[in-house]
DNA sequence: ATTTTTATCAATGATGATGTCAATAATAGA
DNA sequence: TCTATTATTGACATCATCATTGATAAAAAT
């Protein structure tokens, strides 16, 4: 909370503002989940009116997407790193669900990817998502293979992060059998 | 459309009237997409006032949960017909990636599952469940790692039926390797 | 010092969704 | 036929969100 009680005015530089309010967002949707993301809420929790936040996204839908943009390149970022630093792909897997459990992040990439009809990402983003492919399949010994292991595991950590707690309930998976899943699906990964 | 022109009411069985509401939201849910699950609109396609909706459902989110709750178990019935015809492995998956896919089944269930913050089946539909888990757990040999395959196989197909385009494009799979998923996953499991 | 730019905010309007309520009419049961 | 039940509806009230606008002040540019 970043209450500004006084009278006067506070002035921040574009990327101040925009970086306040995107860590704002972030917050509001660890904490509240997906209904925190919105103008009035996330202005008030950055410390401005909400007329602020439009003045520099524009409009709701154009935070939204500046947010997942913002959590999209951390994430691949992440995954990058691990990957340069060689680390054991169970350990990468492990890396990627927690991420996209941690803070809510698969949640906000499900709901703008349902809420939006396409998910776009920039070039930027897009660049580290090719970079991660191509680094893969050049790892892996088979990479006629790559891309379909790659589909398999991002729609089943999309999957997992959206309700995979739900559906090992259903199925009756305990927690342990749960936290040896991304080292179970690595070792079968490894086999293809 | 089901529009009420003329001023005589129309007197529905509640039963007919939560089928054809319910009708409503469906076809909705496929054309519109998850902005069009709301009271005034299904309401103005089944060709009723929404305070009818309200009365037969009470609220809009129940009125979405019914919905969730009609189309799951539509989802599971078609599976265990399926697993009971003893059909290939790959041709059950196709099936149950296509059932998802289509009419924004597994949409409207990620959306349901980001909505409300748990995802808990009617009692029918999770007999239903445990059943198909059985016989899975039956048919392969190995019932140790039944449950992970389950577990992989029902993420994965939730993950892509929310963003398996999105991320099919930035991986760069062509229509046909798209198609082979189904089939392509099918045969790695079975060598679990 | 003066002007220009623009980040900020309070107030307002538009929009739409949700739920309640009292009245009405169709049906079932007596 | 008379009555009771309830499905149906229009109107109303409430609420939230979004975007706009005109004014203001802080910083930058001249």
């Amino acid at each position: 909370m970043n209450v500004n009680s006084g009278g006067k005015r506070v002035r921040r530089t574009p990327e101040e503002a925009k970086s306040l309010i995107l860590s704002s967002a972030s917050d509001r949707l660890s904490a509240l989940g997906l209904e925190g993301l919105n103008i009035s809420g996330v202005a008030k929790d950055a410390g401005m009116s909400h007329a602020t936040v439009i003045h520099h996204f524009g409009s709701t839908g154009a935070m939204r997407k500046a947010l997942l943009e913002k959590m999209t390149h951390d994430l691949l970022s992440d995954v990058m790193v691990a990957l340069n630093h060689h680390e054991e792909p169970a350990r990468v897997l492990d890396h990627l669900f927690e991420m996209l459990s941690h803070g809510g992040h698969g949640r906000l990439l499900a709901w703008l990817a349902l809420d939006q009809q396409a998910f776009s990402p920039a070039s930027e983003s897009k660049g580290l998502f090719t970079d991660i492919l191509n680094k893969i399949a050049e790892d892996s010994g088979d990479p006629v293979h790559a891309k379909q292991i790659i589909f398999l595991v991002a729609i089943a950590a999309m999957g997992k992060s959206i309700c995979g707690d739900a559906i090992a309930g259903l199925i009756g998976i305990n927690e342990t059998e749960a936290r040896q899943f991304p080292e179970w699906l690595a070792e079968h990964i490894q086999r293809i």
